[in-house]
DNA sequence: CTGAAAGCGCTTACAG
DNA sequence: CTGAAAGCGCTTACAG
């Protein structure tokens, strides 16, 4: 006996209503069991839960968000496979742990910009959003936080409305520059993303990066040169290859952030005279002693923790906004160690 | 004027109850509209559509699948940050752009096991699950197929209820074998996680690895042997480690997967005499010139690609089960170079 | 301590 | 072509 629709006759999952008939008692009642709200007698209780079991009932979340909370939170992610975003989401996952809420992710895809990720997740009614480096405006932003709570990664925005989470960015580049140049290193190239507009986006982490970059080299009394890519390994290898192949090529590279950097390796790896190259993010592949990169630690993990802690306080309540920024350390290898110190 | 709660007073986003009356229709219609529907006239559907730009309106994925269809796919993971399965999530995303579905991830968490991700995933109502390995009875996962269509990725399993797709884990563990028999090496190890368990699981792809690791050891006359270590970076150095300190040492090791592999590598790396390794999956880092590893391409993209596909149709109605395997390469590189063409 | 009723925002038959 | 009603599975006041 089959229909058109093949999945007409698939059975139902109980519901709040079958456990309630089981149990003999009101849905109501069989939900203060579930939410373990107060004022539910130990037999009731005992009886509700036998039912429960039984029925192998689960409540659908589905549900219980439209009315109340489903107890989840959700995380968009710019892309996917980012070894300094999976960083993130450990440590937010870290903070969850224990809490009851749950989290899900939603990359950004080729099809649907970071405005349709963040609507998407608002639109399943989850409790909270945490976004990382989200490509819309302030205004937007503060928008979709009138009627979520919103904690924000990676930009150095002075919302009212939502809160944010960074690295310290000018400090970390800093480190980068302090360290080329006390290497002796004149002729400094900064490889970054072709998507990143200083001037658009003053207040975005590779803005940052860019605009130390330019002013150390100026103050060293150095000219400060500056290429950018796409962001896939084909474009970068090609973007380096040309760099090294011009006129008055580098001696050393400062890479926006790690992926550059490793791919920018690929080039280098192969190339004479050896080129410094650091990156920034600290992502773990760059502590592999074959690779042995020097980086920036913007300690991803506890980003992530503290973006989950401040989201959870204002699921609680708080409005006031917070903005934390967490100090970046500088990792030095073999990357920008001193010639012939290659492995 | 503030309440106790925060929240109390943020503002509502609009409801196909607004639309419907800013336009002056009933609900029932504007909900035609928004799914398209048949029988609407052009007029009414321009003053809805007109209404729904003013009031900035995004129906509610929640309530939409509560009564018919959210239009978004569960994707399970077990880990997060595992470079293998961001390739399956690439293809996941390519199969869905452009059919109107959205995919929302949903990792492992420390407390959190595969058959918890899965109901949680089911309990948010989607419109399907893809289950990426995950640590649960055939059994558990027919029962979940009763309810949800679901498609398992990296299971040699013959279920009735749901769909597999799977790379030729034997064909691929045989190509590594040969390539390293080849090589002249008779002292091999086969280093896999030590969640693995042949007997207990043995549709699992790594016990798969590791029967064939086995029997091609024996056929050509030697001893196999196998080592375990849990799945964190430190936990595998020092497994290597022990194992190049311990009496006969092996000349070459097979990997179960790459992340073993290029943490072994770390040892490797700075050992004497060379030891060869090979991995197996085919990350995107192992072709890195720094790296160099020789692995088996289980082509990642194509699996998510093949089970988004199968998903769709099991969504649109196909109830028998469908396996799909697809061909693995070997990926020859200089982790496994006769000595000396070291890099 | 317990239950009946209303409602969350949507879709689905069913009348008109 | 359009609307009124019922219902998806839950939670929330409100009575008792």
């Amino acid at each position: 006996m089959s229909t058109q629709d093949g999945r007409a006759q698939a059975p139902k999952r109980a519901t709040i209503t079958d456990v309630a008939r089981v149990a003999g008692v009101s849905r109501g009642a069989v939900s203060k069991v579930i939410r373990d709200a107060y004022g539910v007698s130990p037999a009731m209780r005992a009886r509700v839960e036998e039912a429960i079991e039984r029925l192998a009932y689960r409540p659908r979340t589905a549900a219980r968000a439209l009315r109340g909370s489903g107890f989840t939170i959700g995380l968009a992610l710019p892309v996917f496979g980012n070894d300094f975003f999976s960083q993130i989401v450990l440590g937010v996952n870290e903070t969850l742990a224990g809490t009851g809420y749950r989290f899900i992710l939603a990359p950004d895809t080729s099809e649907s910009s970071s405005s349709h990720t963040l609507d998407a997740l608002a639109d399943r009614e989850v409790d909270g959003i945490i976004a990382v480096s989200p490509m819309v405006s302030t205004d937007w932003l503060e928008n979709l936080a009138r009627y979520v709570p919103v904690v924000v990664i990676g930009r150095h925005d002075m919302p009212a409305g939502y809160d944010t989470v960074n690295g310290d960015d000018a400090a970390g580049a800093r480190l980068v520059m302090n360290h080329l140049l006390e290497q002796g290193h004149r002729r400094i190239v900064h490889l970054t993303g072709d998507y990143v507009q200083v001037a658009a986006r003053p207040a975005d982490p590779h803005s940052i990066r860019s605009v130390v970059f330019r002013e150390m080299m100026l103050s060293a009394g150095l000219v400060p040169r500056q290429v950018t890519t796409a962001a896939d390994p084909a474009a970068i290898v090609a973007c380096v290859r040309d760099l090294l192949a011009g006129d008055e090529p580098p001696t050393a590279i400062f890479a926006a952030h790690d992926f550059l950097a490793i791919h920018a390796l690929r080039v280098v790896a192969t190339s004479e005279p050896r080129v410094a190259i650091a990156g920034y993010d600290g992502v773990d592949i760059a502590s592999h002693p074959m690779i042995s990169l020097t980086t920036v630690d913007q300690r991803g993990v506890e980003i992530g923790r503290t973006a989950a802690t401040l989201l959870l306080e204002r699921i609680k309540g708080r409005t006031t906004p917070a903005r934390h920024v967490s100090t970046p350390e500088l990792l030095i290898r073999r990357s920008t160690a001193p010639d012939g110190a290659t492995g």
